[in-house]
DNA sequence: TAGATTGTTAATCGATTAACAATC
DNA sequence: TAGATTGTTAATCGATTAACAATC
């Protein structure tokens, strides 16, 4: 039933919004939705929602909808959060801290279980009962619990770097927040989230409007 | 010389990272490129690069390429960035904090200008020389000295809540790290970061590739 | 001028939307 | 059964790629 051909990477993005919307309708007690009601209240065609979920096979009923329920088992594991994913975040400053403390991820199945920087200021400190160790260490870390997810939060001229210590640890995917673009062999998947990029498009987007503006005057 | 039609998104993200790679070339005092050449160093096709700048007027030179200074100069003006928009963020928690000291933000032109929190706690501190006011003063405050971005990171049970005030204060955009998805009226340009959306679907690249590897087994 | 590379039109590919038969 | 709504095929739309004339 799982998995039929590859599944563009447009569905896939917009799977976590599917769950999040779900996820809404059942702590409001509502347990069918058809695809009808559920594009609308998300923005999309009822056409586009049945084919994302009929990418995965259909778990609809016909004349009935889809209950809320059998969509968010689907969800949750189409999107592998029932393996409960363990990870490292590498570089502790704001940003590794913020994301340290983010209680959506332990919602969501992901299990942090180490935290690394190389100031020594802050190793030997706990996060979340997690004690920051040297950088040193993370190589043979990651071998020894086979780690899954690494969270690159280090400064830029050392990411590539860090990245490569990660992948010689046997890490699977890397969740890169730094601004470079880092290149890992093998078959790690990275995940990038380029803060500045989203700045810039809506910087973009307010641009555009103070642009129409001033052709109207 | 400036815009055409409307530019689709899929162009507009694409924009910073031509940037990244743009002032990457203007480093290492390379002055000239090519649409093949620098198709290749990012991975898209040379057609698809010199689309995309035809987008917003040729600024190439047949028979030569395109100069990096010029480049850079277009997209800085396409992006907006000349126009150093002003922001503040309200919610000054780890993740708050941790933007507040971004300093990509300012290498881009983004004035911080107001931190804002409910927590007495935190009223009253300073951050980069920004002293943290009540969020009773949010709204007031972007009146006055006519914020362009708001930068939410507040708990998503009072995202809405928020948003609305910086919407009454007259607002232009807000870039959202809330998991909420908010609602605007008017022109306010909404720019979301999802971090959790993006978490999943490294996941579900994760999860697709273990897949593969139980089926081959 | 000859060579190189752009700008732009045409062709292809993929994703979204529409339509409808299948079926609960 | 009749009504509703899915699953799926076909049509449309938009984005990417290829091709080539224009021109530096």
């Amino acid at each position: 039933m799982f998995k039929k051909k590859n599944i563009s990477l447009a569905v896939v993005r917009r799977l976590p919004r599917y769950l999040r919307y779900v996820e809404d309708l059942l702590n409001h007690d509502i347990m069918r939705i058809s695809s009808s009601e559920l594009s609308q209240r998300m923005g999309y065609t009822a056409s586009q929602v049945r084919q994302d979920f009929n990418n995965f096979g259909g778990f609809g009923q016909q004349g009935y909808g889809y209950s809320t329920q059998v969509l968010y088992e689907n969800l949750v594991k189409i999107l592998g959060l029932d393996r409960n994913f363990k990870m490292v975040i590498v570089g502790v400053g704001n940003l590794g801290q913020a994301l340290a403390n983010y209680a959506n991820f332990y919602k969501k199945g992901f299990r942090l279980i180490g935290l690394f920087d190389i100031d020594p200021q802050k190793v030997g400190k706990t996060i979340r009962d997690i004690k920051i160790e040297h950088i040193d260490k993370l190589k043979d870390f990651i071998k020894k619990n086979d780690v899954d997810i690494g969270v690159l939060c280090v400064p830029a001229d050392v990411a590539q770097e860090v990245a490569d210590i990660m992948v010689e640890g046997g890490i699977k995917g890397i969740w890169n927040f730094t601004a470079k673009e880092i290149e890992v062999k093998g078959d790690v998947v990275v995940e990038n989230v380029h803060l500045i990029d989203s700045l810039m498009v809506l910087s973009y987007k307010l641009n555009e409007k103070l642009l129409e503006k001033e052709r109207i005057k």
